[in-house]
DNA sequence: GGATAATGACTGCCAAAGCAGTAATTGCCG
DNA sequence: CGGCAATTACTGCTTTGGCAGTCATTATCC
């Protein structure tokens, strides 16, 4: 059905998507998680911030999706950030099973404060390359990020109804 | 000094290297994960036995850096690994501090028995790319990566004594 | 409309990762 | 050569993530 781009019988991690990607989300991680251990953050909490600040997610459960982070887990992380006054839990009438996650003054402040940090380290990491291969390493990482979503979405597919 | 790509002004995690790339690796796990519990591995256990097969790693110390695993953590992973016969410690007497880890038979047939599943997802996710796209894709990855190892090592990057 | 299933946040328990410290071995430098 | 620092794997303890189950709320279906 699909094409064979790998083959079981030729295959070597070292070429593999699967392992550039996670080879390139590990050492981002090496560099980034010290920036933020040092103005008293985790990764994760950073992670959330920002992930509220873009809009990325409003509820705990779109975090649990996006970053794949354990329900139970993220509940703690987040009476954290709240405890320390960064962000607000928010119940709406609409839909009462659900809490709207809402920066605080005091969360944006922080984020924005660590953007620039997270921005000078990928531009460092993005020396080498033109103006052109980044936005060809943009398009492809996100045409294959829509393709993975599709393929894990339960979603409908095909026409039917 | 580095040229600027991003902008701490107009900044958005959804452009952002970082998170297209944790993103995609996240999908990768969901994707990736059920295929080694159905077999009775965990995903580390599986990057370290397909780490040893592709000769990406040989010593407990190069998985810790490769793959920002614990060290204390990865000797109870090995442990489990060896108990079941996939591997084995081999203390040379070379160094006598390092412990060169080496598929057993078992263990080869295990990880090759898992890698069809793996090429399978893999062609999969990259079933909308041309050929040209994916070549191109490893390609930026690769660059990427030996960038942001370069970043990483304390080595030397100048000319001295 | 009313029973039943599904959803979302949360709690308690367990397994795994992270941290610090240990021991054995090796590299380094006088 | 001999002392000291660095490296590597490992062990105990703490923190965090993963899992199962609960409760409240909403959607579904007869």
């Amino acid at each position: 059905m699909s094409k064979q781009y790998y083959h079981a019988s030729t295959y070597k991690s070292q070429f593999s998507i699967g392992y550039l990607v996670k080879r390139a989300h590990t050492m981002m991680l090496d560099v980034m998680e010290p920036l933020f251990e040092d103005h008293g953050f985790s990764f994760i909490q950073y992670v959330i911030l920002a992930a509220l600040r873009d809009g990325i997610v409003v509820n705990p459960k779109d975090i649990c999706m996006q970053y794949r982070h354990d329900s139970g887990a993220l509940t703690r992380v987040i009476d954290k950030l709240a405890d320390r006054g960064l962000l607000e839990r928010i119940r709406r009438s609409r839909d009462r099973r659900k809490v709207e996650l809402k920066l605080t003054p005091a969360g944006h402040k922080v984020i924005e404060s660590l953007i620039p940090l997270v921005v000078d380290k990928l531009n460092e990491a993005l020396a080498d390359f033109t103006k052109a291969e980044v936005q060809e390493l943009l398009r492809l990482l996100i045409k294959l990020n829509s393709t993975l979503q599709a393929h894990l979405d339960p979603h409908v597919v095909a026409a039917e109804a």
